[in-house]
DNA sequence: CGTATGACGTGCA
DNA sequence: GTGCACGCCATAC
């Protein structure tokens, strides 16, 4: 594994509860404050259950997507009361 | 190495 | 606020 994308799966772990990054700040904790479009790519790709990925969500504010269905990713965040 | 793809971001009409 | 085009980077082929 590159370790950009290891980095990125790292970074994402380390995200508190009811806490949520833009894939920019992940992205930029990841070294590459540019590779916020690879950022969602791994994320796209990336299965491991350890990796909260549902904390990550667009910079305007949106959720964005999810591997498990954009809606799991919603109610989950809602759920956390991670948006409003 | 070149092309295509994707859970994005920014600019502009 | 909405829609669209372009740019960006990592990954797959």
């Amino acid at each position: 594994m590159a370790e950009f994308s290891k980095k990125v799966l790292q970074v994402v772990a380390k995200i508190p509860k009811s806490k949520t990054l833009t894939y920019r700040q992940v992205a930029e904790m990841a070294g590459n404050p540019k590779a916020y479009r690879a950022v969602g790519n791994i994320l796209a790709k990336n299965f491991n259950p350890k990796v909260p990925c549902h904390r990550v969500i667009k910079s305007n504010g949106q959720p964005g997507g999810y591997n498990r269905g954009e809606q799991n990713k919603i109610k989950i965040l809602k759920s956390e009361n991670a948006i409003k």
